[in-house]
DNA sequence: ATTGTACCATTAGATTTTCTTGCGCTTCCC
DNA sequence: GGGAAGCGCAAGAAAATCTAATGGTACAAT
């Protein structure tokens, strides 16, 4: 019967702070304070209208009520846990649910993700570029200029632009003045586009409303791949690309953003062993930077 | 491994979805709209990575890893029940928690607790004086006006307010001009009290700031069981007194307060059938009112 | 073919639940 | 005597959950 059963994060506190002893303890199990804990007890004892703990000033002792509540609680959550493992196939791995844009999850994250698996083989990533709603992922990544409000955010990767383009492509371009008579792939959105770069370079009287346009960096990508024309590329989603010899910058001119990408959590999910794990995998596979808090 | 559980609300809300096989039938028996049913089982499949519904426009259906799942959480959900009634001691019974005056709850609900019991033997009540905080009581009765914010107002009673003292006592009591050689006992807090009441009647000269004060009612009555004095009541708490002659109004003018007795619950929790029931059943106790939105 | 009903999906914002913070207290150890 | 550790409490902040509104589809009834 549901409606006689406490609410679930009552139980969760309880059982958690019976099986290691002390409200301290199930505080830094679950992610939050000791006092969250002895809020959640208080309250369900209230409820069940039994005393489940022994209060003490240096420590609580569990009632032999306590005991008996909390170890059939454990076999429950116990169930709980191996049925959610044997769903999910994955053991004692947990899913780290991340929203990402598609590019940056395809062209940066994808390339490592062997890297990622290697040093935690119990973390599960799912990318995901859909936005869920709030509190449905654990983190995101995000380009922007840190000032999210509410969310952790740590500096990942300052990007720079310029433009890119096959070897063979490169062969007819020797300045940027030969841009003219090419065809201009474009990722609109951000602050540095072509007209940035060409002012940047000191080039004018090229038609940058022609070309091609795509929502989505990687279209751009692939369409550079394609020959299909010079795209302005960042760094963060070519460097494979540039490294390989798929693509080159005909030129060297290289064009400093404002923007930049961040690895972004709640405060609760950023204490989280997973999403640390992950955001301190991402800062050892970039530059050093420092975590703004936002 | 607790981190890698989903969030208990989560498969709360599956189990229940799989168990009635729609979101609706699930959201009824929760008390949440189908919508949070959909949005809980959606953040669980993002989660785990797994479908557990397979989606129809006119309903859904369980996938086999969604059956199996639930079977499972079902197990783990019963052993909860089992031993939250083990624990509490009362079966399918279930706990109803009530934020009540001390002497509303002594001097009203506990004589007819028997009649509450008889009409509803699967809810215990646990009537308590002390704020808990938000939303760890079911539901309060309060005195006032009707205006709390967020909180469904049911009118209870109306009170009266006139002097009382035993019987002997009131011997020597013929008019309210005799209230002056005698003992006041008063319980502060309300828009009636001596002084308007003696204004009511069109009596003056006698000085209220005299005699016994009581912070709360009760003793106050049992001040004028005693014999102590002549308190100022009001009907709600004394009518048992009045009735069995242990108390007597020695005048039989009644003064109508603006205050009421309400009762107050969440609209979340008015929902819910033990508080529905519960206030359903002080609305049969009471003189019939209209409940008042708030 | 049309209409009504039932159900689920999605998004934005409201509400509720949960949690943190700050402070206070006690016990125990050094 | 002082420091460390632990829990309690209340107020307010943060996070989670939920509702409302709208839209869509499938199916049954007409």
């Amino acid at each position: 019967m549901a409606s006689a059963r406490p609410p679930l994060n009552w139980l969760r506190a309880f059982e958690a702070a019976a099986r290691l002893g002390s409200f301290a303890g199930a505080g830094a199990e679950l992610n939050v304070t000791p006092s969250a804990i002895s809020q959640h007890i208080r309250a369900l004892e209230l409820r069940l209208g039994k005393e489940l703990f022994d209060r003490h000033a240096n420590g609580v002792r569990l009632t032999d009520r306590g005991r008996r509540y909390a170890e059939e609680l454990g076999r429950a959550f116990g169930l709980i846990d191996e049925a959610t493992a044997r769903i999910a196939g994955r053991g004692t791995r947990e899913m780290l649910v991340v929203h990402v844009p598609t590019s940056f999850a395809s062209q940066w994250i994808a390339p490592r993700l062997d890297l990622f698996r290697a040093s935690h083989p119990t973390i599960d990533l799912r990318l995901t570029a859909l936005d869920h709603g709030e509190g449905k992922v654990d983190a995101a990544i995000e380009f922007g200029w840190g000032n999210w409000p509410k969310r952790e955010a740590t500096l990942l990767l300052r990007d720079e632009t310029f433009p890119v383009c096959t070897p063979k492509y490169a062969e007819s371009l020797n300045s940027p003045e030969d841009l003219r008579a090419r065809d201009l792939l474009h990722v609109p959105g951000y602050d540095e586009d072509w007209d940035t770069w060409l002012a940047h370079v000191g080039v004018t009287g090229i038609d940058t409303s022609a070309g091609s346009f795509f929502d989505q960096s990687i279209m751009g990508i692939r369409a550079a791949i394609e020959g299909k024309g010079v795209l302005l590329g960042r760094t963060a989603l070519i460097e494979r690309e540039l490294a390989s010899g798929l693509l080159v910058a005909p030129f060297e001119q290289r064009l400093r953003g404002a923007g930049s990408y961040w690895f972004l959590a709640t405060p609760q999910k950023a204490r989280t062993p997973k999403v640390t794990a992950f955001r301190d995998w991402l800062l050892n596979m970039t530059a050093p930077v420092a975590a703004v808090g936002a």
